[in-house]
DNA sequence: CTTCTCCGTTCCGGAACCGTATCATTCCGG
DNA sequence: CCGGAATGATACGGTTCCGGAACGGAGAAG
């Protein structure tokens, strides 16, 4: 299941996608803020802030700033843990699946095809 | 040469890619700004304002901005075009080339064997 | 009930970034 | 020589993000 992948075609991938995704004048996602809304619909649930904070080794704030964003965006929801008021648990939607359906696909795309433009 | 990948495994790639920069809390860079970065290492000199600009279609004072930050981290250096100018040419550092290539590390180390915390 | 701990949010000053518009310098054609 | 085109930098107003500290609500322990 590992993929095998030459140093020249890591970096070349890396860079078409980047590009793609910046020529399409999409959301321009940080790093950090990738990998919070990856985690959240690649990890099974449940995702408490708490949780993606200690996954990212990062403060709380910023993953609730970054799910404030996402949130307007609607690529994820928050709902009260009712069995313990205390948590939030961070759920997907239908938009956030899509996006990140579509971004695998951009992935794929430069997998198969190196862009040359 | 083409690189073959399946959904879950080019997503699951990319996150576990993005989690790991996060936690190395490294500078945390765009995805416009890791385009920028990657493609003055791979594509062949020169490159100029302008033309990342167009490369990425994102508008110039983007570009500026990006390299002052890079500038400041000195993964990129600026020099006048001595034959124009009015241009600026972009030209890669010894710093820069480290950065890009530690990055390809981690791609290639992400792809062999999936982060299992 | 009181206290203590845990969780997520909000506040704060400061920094980075955005898009648009404008500016200074340089080149070039008439 | 002079006006226009091109290039990159900068100014501006607004938004977002940062880290660290403080806060309020909810459970747990006594």
């Amino acid at each position: 299941m590992a993929v095998h992948l030459r140093p020249g075609e890591a970096l070349r991938l890396w860079q078409d996608v980047a590009v793609t995704e910046a020529r399409a004048g999409r959301p321009d996602l940080s790093m950090r803020q990738a990998a919070i809304l990856l985690t959240i619909y690649l990890e099974p649930p449940p995702h408490t802030i708490r949780g993606l904070a200690a996954r990212l080794n990062v403060s709380k704030p910023v993953i609730t700033r970054a799910l404030d964003m996402m949130g307007a965006l609607k690529l994820v929801s928050r709902h009260r843990d009712e069995s313990d008021r205390r948590n939030v648990l961070v759920k997907r939607t239908v938009e956030g699946a899509l996006f990140v359906e579509r971004f695998g696909d951009v992935i794929i795309a430069c997998a198969k095809e190196p862009t040359t433009p």
